[in-house]
Parts: structure tokens; sequence; C-alpha cells
DNA sequence: TTTGACTATGCAACCAGTTGCACAAAAGTG
DNA sequence: CACTTTTGTGCAACTGGTTGCATAGTCAAA
């Protein structure tokens, strides 16, 4: 179970409200552990029943049903233990890389138009993490741990994008090379691995 | 659904027992998508009952249950739909950053040892992805083209290990500096490993 | 000859993640 | 004032992935 545990360390960065959480969510730990609202709605229910987080009607709440958590000491301490644990490798789950894979061996579908809509949306995700760098961590001094690790990680973030964005173009240029020249016909097969 | 897609493409490049595609996912198609035996036997139901597949016993069958599937002409023309929708971006969903990102909270964990593990499973698999590809890439002929994409897609997986590793290293440098007070670089080379 | 490793398949229960829907107040817009 | 969008919470059903267990034949070594 880790969603929870990154909704611990959310809120810890900041009590919130599950709204609020979900916004947040898609912008900074989101790009590690993505989650619907509906997930965190559920993992806020279940942590508040197991004492890790408390939840109070926040001031600006108006007669909504508004509710904003906050960590409690068994919730720190869980995550801390958490946090000790190893973790497994992350794994990649790239459908598209299937979807490569399937059009090596059928030949049959174009897919450089998808590629360079990946490459779009990759350039994209970089320059607004780069933005983020720069807003967030450009002063060279205020050097505090946690803004380091933060920015450690939105690194990368970074890093992965654009590399990202080099891969795609290689592979378009090879797809190019492939389309061009004028005959072979490869289709059959018998693969090793 | 993707999984069986995964499967498809596999069972494409060559016809096998449910056992013998667990056996390769690990180490050709479970590079970008991860998959037990039992989703797998799962999977090869559910195709064969739809038509995708066939299976029929195998010569070296003995008299265990070993069934061999191969793909039929349904199942081809499913994959090849498939390929041709536009796939989402990859999530990365990676726990380890959620435990830094923790760990950047709390500074309750020393996280060096697990990332120095990390680092070493990232070497391994590079080292692995590095012989593959000496193995079965390394004549610059014989550029048919399911060669060249299957290539590319393991160039893929060794960029990203690449990349793991700087940034891994990166990281164990910066917590180095931070755990060491006030001695500005004295740790430059000592972590270097 | 029994033990253990490996090949081979599969059921059942569970847990995590997704989707569709519904409700309701607040704030902005014509 | 009515209308839409945004903020905010939540249930129910479903799908996909994981875990534990059960079964059974083959093969090599103790």
């Amino acid at each position: 179970m880790s969603l929870a545990h990154a909704v611990l360390t959310s809120l810890l960065e900041k009590p919130s409200s599950g709204y609020a959480l979900a916004q947040r969510f898609d912008k900074s730990i989101g790009y590690f552990w993505h989650a619907t609202h509906q997930q965190i709605y559920r993992e806020l229910a279940r942590m508040e029943a197991a004492g890790w987080l408390a939840s109070r009607v926040p001031a600006d709440a108006g007669n909504t049903r508004k509710k904003e958590y906050r960590v409690l000491a068994a919730g720190r301490k869980e995550l801390a233990r958490w946090t000790g644990e190893p973790s497994p490798p992350m794994d990649l789950r790239d459908e598209f890389m299937v979807k490569l894979r399937a059009d090596a061996m059928l030949a049959e579908v174009d897919l450089r138009p998808e590629l360079r809509r990946h490459l779009q949306l990759h350039q994209d995700k970089l320059a607004h993490y780069q933005s983020i760098e720069a807003r967030d961590f450009g002063a060279p001094a205020a050097l505090q741990r946690h803004a380091r690790i933060q920015h450690m990680i939105l690194k990368k973030g970074i890093l992965y994008e654009s590399n990202s964005i080099d891969w795609t173009q290689d592979m378009l240029d090879a797809l190019d090379a492939l389309s061009v020249p004028d005959t072979d016909k490869a289709t059959d097969t018998a693969t090793r691995q």
C-alpha cells in the first residue's frame, strides 16, 4: 500500500482538504504517483479510521462538507516506518513500447504520427518542469535539506523527459529511414529472444 | 486491456506454451510490461475463448498438460487495430521517489544504503541489456525492419538505465553533501564507486 | 527410492485502481 | 435572475493485478 503514504507525505507538506490534495497531487508527487480524486477520498477515510489523520472543518468551509486533514503522530510514525523499508525498482509499464514491438511484427500501421504526438507531450512536460525549477529552485542559496531533495526529484523528471525526447526523435529518424528505401519488404519472421 | 496485446505480440514472435511465455516475458516485452504467470494463463484462456488464439498439444508434451498457443487471424487483426489506437504517455510510478520526498520532510531515515542498492540493480540491468545488444544487434548488417525496431526498443531500456545510474549517483552525492555539515566540497570524490 | 528442483497449469480470494454517476454549495457569467 | 463552472464529497460497480495455494509430471542426485 503506498498511495496512502504518498498522501501522508503530501499532507505533511501541507494540511489540506481531499479536493486540494487531488489538485496538488497532479503537480508534485503525482509526477511519480498518479491518483484520482476517488482513490484519495477513499484513502483519507481509511487513514482517518486508522488514526493516522485527523480532520476538522476549516474556517473557510461555509456550509459545505469541506474537511481539512492533518497528519497525527501515528501517521508520521507509519510514514517513517514505511520510508525505511526497501523498495522494488520502478517497473516501466509502457504501452507504446508494446505497440512498437507489435508493429515490428505486423508492419501494418504507421506509428510516426503517434510518436510525434508523444514528442510534443514530452516537450511540454519538460518545459513545465523547467519553469517550476526556475521558479522554485532558481536561487542558488537557500539550500535547505528538503528543498535540495525536492529539487533532485524534480531533476529526475527533467532528465526523464529530455531522455524521452531524444529517444523519440531517434525512433522517428529510424522509421523514416526504414520507410524511404526503395525496396525490401521484410515482413516474415522467426525471431530470437 | 493491454496485457492481452503484449501476449499476442509475444506469441506472434514465437508460438509458445503459457509457461514458456511467462519465462520469455521477463526478458523481452517484460522490460516494458511485467506480468505474472497467473495473469498470462488467464489472458490465454480468455483470448482462446474469444477466438484470437488456438492451442494444440505440442510434440514434446509427454503426458503433461502442456499446450502451445498460436495467434489466429482474428488475433492478428485485433492486434493491428489496437496498435493504431493512441496511447497515453507512460506513467512513472516510482515508490522510491515518494520515499525520498517523505524523507525530505521527516529526515529520520538514511536512504543512502537503499540508493546504493538501486544503483547496483541499475548497473546490473544495464550490463544485461548491453550483453543482449552485443549478442543480437552487434552485426551492423542484417538490418531488417523488425530487428531495427526491436533494437531501438532495447536502446530505450539502455538509455533509461544509464540515466538512472547517473541520477542515483548525483542523489547520493547530494545526500552526502547534506549530511556532512559545513565542510564544503570535501566529499566530492569520496563516494564514487 | 525418496527428496527436491524444475516444468507446467490452474482456482479462489483479495486488493488496488478506474469509471460512471450523483449530490450540493459557491462563485462567476450572460 | 437563471446558467455554467468550479469546488467539494462520496457510493457502487467493475476491471486488472497480486498472492496463496493446489495439482501433477519429469529429472537428477542422495
